[in-house]
DNA sequence: GGATATTTGCAACTCAATTGCAATAAGCAT
DNA sequence: ATGCTTATTGCAATTGAGTTGCAAATATCC
């Protein structure tokens, strides 16, 4: 139906798209900035982040603290739903993705859903398993 | 095990309790200075939720906007886990406890959970039946 | 009631995020 | 390729949530 124009292709938008692809965890504005060390400005971050969101290239996730970080859409339904679960470690401080874990509950009548936000905090099996 | 003494009991802590346990949705900390109209500080608005939140008389969470957000705890198992479902609806930016929805999922081996949130966004009842 | 430790209010501060604006660079047509 | 238009960038300044230190006030215990 609405045809979408990506937004344009620029150095700043590319490294930081290729940052959180290169991820294996949920990275925050400031884990960006520190891994792009000066290669662009603080403001162009949050912009790109903003960006490359529109373009349906990262999803946002708020952090169980409050904090915002990105993740590299990877298996994204159509309707661009992130419904699978997010965990986020005690330990190492890292949030990490679990796509194959997909809550399953009912809403009452009435409601329905847009998005969906499935944070879970604890220790990761990483951790677990190096605290033994 | 460990005797746990209650914070003291203030006028401002119970007029901050009685306010959110008034609410049938959870409030914010802007919420909450508003309602109370100079009564007390900002700052000390701050401090009582932590002591409420210590004494595990409320509890928080953060809406997907990463406001945080406080409710009352009702029905509260022993852990002081809040497993039920938090709904953030669009239309009246209301968020509440929908204490009877439970997610159910399978963490992978190795995994442990302390916390959990889970919030969903979008219309809520009675903004699908006003808007009808 | 009086001693003591907690709580409050104030001012100052930190940190994440946003805005306005001028300079720069991407994308398009020629 | 060249220039034109519009999106994007960098900078400086600003907003807003939340925190901290400290002196004054006040719950709680005796």
């Amino acid at each position: 139906m609405a045809v979408i124009k990506n937004s344009r292709s620029t150095q700043a938008k590319q490294s930081v798209l290729a940052l959180i692809e290169g991820a294996n965890v949920a990275l925050s504005h400031a884990d960006i900035e520190e891994a792009l060390n000066g290669k662009c400005n603080r403001v162009t971050i949050y912009r790109v982040l903003d960006r490359l969101l529109e373009d349906d290239k990262i999803h946002k996730l708020v952090d169980m603290d409050g904090v915002n970080k990105y993740m590299a859409c990877v298996a994204c339904n159509d309707d661009h739903l992130h419904h699978h679960l997010h965990f986020s470690c005690e330990q190492c401080e890292q949030v990490s993705c679990l796509h194959h874990v997909i809550p399953s509950f009912q809403l009452p009548e009435g409601y329905s859903m847009h998005e969906l936000n499935f944070t879970v905090r604890g220790i990761c099996a990483d951790c677990a398993v190096t605290s033994l």
